[in-house]
DNA sequence: TAAATAGTTACACTTACTGTAACAATTATT
DNA sequence: AATAATTGTTACAGTAAGTGTAACTATTTA
């Protein structure tokens, strides 16, 4: 699953919880609802309890709840919350080059690049809320 | 090779053809320099060629020359010369889910997003030149 | 104690990536 | 015209990573 797609998925995920509000949904009900598997989303689901996103309860009549207000919660802490690798990940493990070089120097240079870039992109991240993106999608036809 | 190493291996080429102009320089000692796969790296530099970001010679005393001069070379048209999918791409070949159903009004709201990410990317990237990452590199101790 | 659920592990299958080599196409030089 | 050097492309085996699914374990409620 890309970075993308999970992400899509978590929020799927989310938005269908946040509207069965307060009942807990459990993982069978909201892959079916959203079309995935069910095993992988516990795995995505597990990193959002990790982070304190959703809780979990087991048992009968257990699954799945928001733990903030839909209006608190955004875009960037479910990215980090799922995401290991970054989105603009350079591989710099490759056959070591010369201290000090050129292709060196531009090692850290793109280093560089790539994590202001994805500040940027973090940084857009948290102005979308779960709240918001509810609202915007039932406003259209 | 992810979309940044890429971009990485073709910014390497481009500074090394640049410091060498006006000396055509063939594949195999580029890829040597920046320690590279020179076949590998024909393949990206050919994908530069086709884009008129350098153009190439055969034969004898033959290679690759910058095209345009390093101030007007940037990194957005880089990245789009050697790269098909986005940085951020969205899976929504999958099973289809039912028009207007959640799950897909979502598909459609991640598309929006994640293009007007890459759009803010490339932005980024416009008014990075390969001059001034050469001169940026070359101030560094 | 039983049943339902989350959380995790395992695995076969497929897909994609990697590195390398080999081949085909092109052109300057002799 | 022949040769040699080079770009451009294809192929392929080997490896790594992703996918989908199932099965298992842990936890909790009733």
């Amino acid at each position: 699953m890309s970075a993308s797609t999970k992400l899509s998925t978590a929020v799927k995920a989310l938005c269908y919880i946040s509207n069965c509000y307060p009942e807990p949904k459990n993982s069978t009900d909201i892959a079916n609802s959203i079309g995935v598997n069910a095993s992988k989303l516990r795995k995505i689901l597990s990193m959002l309890v990790k982070n304190d996103i959703v809780e979990s309860s087991y048992g009968v009549k257990g699954g799945f709840l928001l733990k903030k207000d839909s209006s608190k919660l955004h875009l960037q802490e479910i990215y980090c919350a799922i995401e290991d690798r970054k989105a603009f990940y350079l591989d710099v493990r490759k056959k070591d080059v010369k201290k000090n070089s050129m292709p060196a120097k531009l090692n850290s240079y793109f280093l560089e690049l790539f994590s202001d870039i994805q500040v940027d992109i973090e940084e857009k991240m948290k102005i979308i809320t779960i709240k918001s993106i509810l609202e915007k999608i039932n406003n259209k036809k």
